[in-house]
DNA sequence: TTCGATCACCCTACTAGTAGGTAGGTATGA
DNA sequence: TCATACCTACCTACTAGTAGGGTGATCGAA
């Protein structure tokens, strides 16, 4: 496997369990078998490894959503896709959001990546908030709220959920806490014969 | 003012603005003006000052709860106060709540802390489903989840809205993302004469 | 009331270990 | 022959933590 995508996988479980400021190259060294100097080979610095974390993180992510919409999916499809993207990293060790771990420590970035950290926020709230105006039309999710309203509480619900979830090491506390949301999603008509 | 004190309170603002391992006794000795070495004076070990940080908070956070219910306030009233902790915190210099702070971090601490950041979680999810099954008698807050739900629904809430708006520098994101909330409390009947 | 001991509190000076990062050399394959 | 990808050996800066000494307040006893 090529050196460097094992490195920015490894970098990236690393700060999605424990944060990004918390491994060290040496740590990285461990884990791929090379040496400390060679990261630097391919990341000169600790930011420039950051920032290509973010990059790739934010472009598979929103890939992922991108996909949900594409299907002729009703919004309560879509809204339960996007619960499970965040469902599975919680589930897979714990792991965070590579955005809500990057947000927790926030000062030690520099604006490279503090730019885009700010642009996953936005995106995601832009497609919640296309996800929940649908919604409307639909009738696939029930409430009252504005679909801005709904989508910064979306965005805010599951990133607490996960970061609960993994300070109790209890992944049903995600669930339990999203289950707000799914409630909102009416039992289908029994799709009978 | 009371040289510990002083530590307590700053480490507590850096903890919960950058990070608990983002600051150092170096940090500490240059802000309160005294040396490094004298804070080992006060706490011995790092770790220990983690626990008297997160006992400190977790007292005056559950008092701060007490006093909100001990008044004859309403199930919506509560709530409102409840909802003001945190957003305060956040307006102020973006100060996430300590608990959040801390779980990010959350592999760099002994036994001691977590289960004083389990205990907080379990806590406030206590109180807050006290909080919503009161409001299923008192009606002024609305809704179909049970209030186990609403409980972890909302713990969630705040503490990812807080993450977000800190994230995003953007403390109104915090007031839309909870006013999922507030919304489910009913205008009051208009007090007429 | 003063002497001496004790204590809280802070200091200088140091340790071992780790962080990110660099200089310069080497093997390999196009 | 040149770039890629790795290496050894090193650097500086900083981390938590320790050893041991100084100072001033407090307090019990002569």
């Amino acid at each position: 496997m090529n050196t460097k995508a094992a490195l920015l996988n490894h970098a990236e479980t690393l700060a999605r369990t424990k944060g990004f400021d918390a491994f060290s190259y040496a740590d990285l060294s461990r884990e791929i078998g090379i040496r400390k100097a060679s990261i630097h080979y391919h990341f000169p610095s600790k930011a420039d490894l950051a920032a290509e974390l973010i990059a790739r993180y934010s472009q598979r992510f929103f890939d992922q959503l991108d996909d949900l919409q594409t299907e002729s999916a009703s919004a309560a499809e879509q809204l339960l896709g996007y619960l499970s993207i965040y469902r599975n990293a919680q589930a897979d060790c714990g792991q965070l959001c590579l955005c809500v771990a990057f947000g927790a420590g926030r000062d030690s970035f520099g604006p490279d990546v503090l730019v885009r950290l700010d642009r996953f926020h936005r995106q995601s709230i832009d497609w919640l908030t296309a996800l929940f105006t649908r919604a409307k039309n639909d009738g696939t999710i029930s409430g009252e709220n504005t679909p801005d309203i709904d989508a910064k509480a979306c965005l805010a619900l599951v990133e607490g959920a996960q970061l609960i979830a993994r300070a109790s090491k209890d992944p049903s506390l995600f669930d339990a806490a999203v289950q707000s949301l799914t409630n909102r999603i009416p039992a289908k008509e029994t799709p009978c014969d």
